[in-house]
DNA sequence: ATCATGAATGTCAGCGCTGACAAGCTAAAA
DNA sequence: TTTTAGCTTGTCAGCGCTGACATTCATGAT
């Protein structure tokens, strides 16, 4: 074993250590893995010699033995959104909390295919599991082509085969459900919804409670109607445009509107703006998400919130405690935020 | 050597490929980091089983044998803000293009050090080098143990030792300069200002291009009057209220306000708006950054662009360019956006 | 025909760590 | 006292790849 002199610049390895603490690497490997059977003055010594040392594991000789990177992948869209700023601090938060680390794939969803994202370069980082977010935890190219690879994978809110694989999701009925009593409760009698995407589950529910729980309260058929936007960017104008066709196209015009998400609502706002109506005096308006721009419009958009970046952090947790729970696949509450546009 | 079945799970190796192409590992691994002095007969076939076998470099080995990780680490700091969703878009893209990888740390700023989430966290990657934003870019106790560590590292936009690394920012000038050309042209003669962060070397420099061109066109030195924002949680609170005590304490009001960055711009417009007056008619706002909340307000916030991902991307330039050219530091151009509020 | 010359290819150790197993040791059980 | 069982520690190969160096081979110059 030739050690390298004590100044050099190149790190100390468990060599080293071993060297210094009299024992052998293999035991200083057990100390820096916390194995128990180690005895307490032997740990000692070789804590003190990790110290002296300033000994760091070395990843990649550490992945070459265990075939383990410690890496997380996740995709990164190409849009900046705050459901995906959420959910990587999220992801990052329980990373840092197991000793994993968080690796990005930019994606250009729509641009390019993300099986060839992931061939070309999240498979290359050699990531111990991926997290998949909407709209790529549906795509089931991806998912087949992550089976043939082995590749473990947590999917967030997915829409389709969902018992295909660990899921998480929140539970979007609740909060839509506090949102209607709300609006019932404060006088609002005519109702309309701007969609989101059509194969979107998570959609599909939020619009579902939202007349189911209307209709249950007794509220009149023909006051209820939704609208589907165009998805073009950005979204805002997309939610404007939907609602300003709403309030042309219908006979009885809504006091209250939610919308899919926040975005949407933002650009609600915007177009009965332009009608002349005022929030939240002639119109209600909601959205969901609750995401930072709700508190910087004005008024305050109020909103549902639903905890992404705590999804995220569950995923990862799932990803880290190496059993892969199957049956406890986890639906997270979602709540209303009352702020000022209802 | 022995060979796993073809049948095999596991991954093919270096070995795999050459057996079947009847040539020793090297020349295959010759041939995967584009080596010349392979000739084309002998590149041809290996191509062929590289396909055959779907070979992939196992990124490990592969680090521990040139102790290169192709890995380039950054903080994410806690609040999910449009800057460092533009600077990870950027910095993802590039690492793309030069086969890295971007590895995320959260940071806490405030809660934490910043020197600690690099010693327990990303200095465990043991990434090739790290991209520094503000505020961590200018944490001299993080340089330093950056520099001790002879890790790497590329800083964007830093404002204290700038030439203790190589850097990179945005030519804030020029589209503070254009900015006042267009408030001026358009008639505005009172013009305030709400300040960014007094550490903060693009702040100073916003503040004294506006106030000096102003100076420059001939307003009047009394016409002139800045505010500093309490930086508390949201940000567009604080410029909010720096608004309100603007219009509160000035004896001649400005019809035109210029923000540190868009959020604040955001809250002066609420403010504005609370104060009854309406805007753009009876005062102008704009803000800085272009970011996309930018669009989504009402009417669409006049700002200055600047090219953020840009930035991120060729820090990941520099440092995957190897060289470390450090003549080179660069600075983009910044450019006004004429919107709806100015 | 002979010899440089340089291109093409191969050999092999070793990067730092851990899994599997072996060996030494202590203390309780027989 | 001897045996057994359970701790504690050590040995060693090998994970897959590449750098340094050695070897082979073709080619044109002599």
């Amino acid at each position: 074993m030739t050690l390298t002199p004590p100044n050099s610049k190149k790190p100390a390895t468990l060599d080293h250590v071993a060297a210094l603490a009299g024992v052998s690497a293999k035991t200083v490997s057990r100390v820096v893995n916390r194995d128990s059977n180690v005895s307490a003055k032997t740990r000692e010594r070789i804590e003190r010699a990790l110290r002296e040392t300033g000994y760091r594991v070395n990843q990649a000789a550490r992945s070459l033995a265990t075939s383990r990177s410690y890496l997380i992948g996740a995709f990164m869209p190409h849009l900046s959104s705050f459901y995906f700023a959420e959910i990587f601090r999220g992801a990052a938060k329980a990373c840092r909390q197991y000793g994993y680390h968080l690796v990005l794939e930019e994606f250009d969803h729509g641009a390019e295919s993300v099986v060839d994202r992931y061939e070309q370069g999240l498979r290359g980082a050699h990531c111990d599991a991926l997290i998949l977010t909407p709209p790529t935890c549906d795509d089931e190219k991806l998912l087949d082509a992550l089976d043939r690879d082995g590749m473990r994978y947590v999917r967030i809110a997915p829409s389709k085969q969902i018992d295909r694989s660990t899921a998480l999701g929140a539970d979007d009925r609740q909060g839509v459900e506090e949102l209607v009593q709300h609006l019932w409760a404060t006088g609002r009698r005519s109702f309309a919804m701007i969609a989101g995407p059509e194969d979107h589950l998570a959609a599909t529910i939020r619009e579902r409670t939202f007349f189911q729980t209307l209709a249950e309260l007794g509220c009149d058929a023909t006051r209820l109607s939704i609208v589907r936007p165009e998805w073009n960017e950005p979204i805002a104008d997309a939610g404007r445009e939907a609602t300003l066709r709403l309030f042309r196209d219908l006979q009885q015009k809504p006091d209250a509107i939610f919308a899919f998400n926040d975005e949407l609502a933002i650009g609600a706002m915007a177009g009965v703006r332009e009608l002349g109506l005022s929030i939240p005096d002639d119109v209600a308006i909601a959205g969901f998400d609750d995401s930072y721009v709700a508190q910087l419009v004005w008024p305050p958009l109020t909103t549902i919130h639903q905890p992404i970046a705590d999804l995220a952090f569950r995923a990862v947790g799932i990803i880290a405690g190496s059993a892969e729970p199957r049956g406890s696949d986890v639906w997270l509450p979602t709540n209303l935020v009352v702020r000022g546009t209802a």
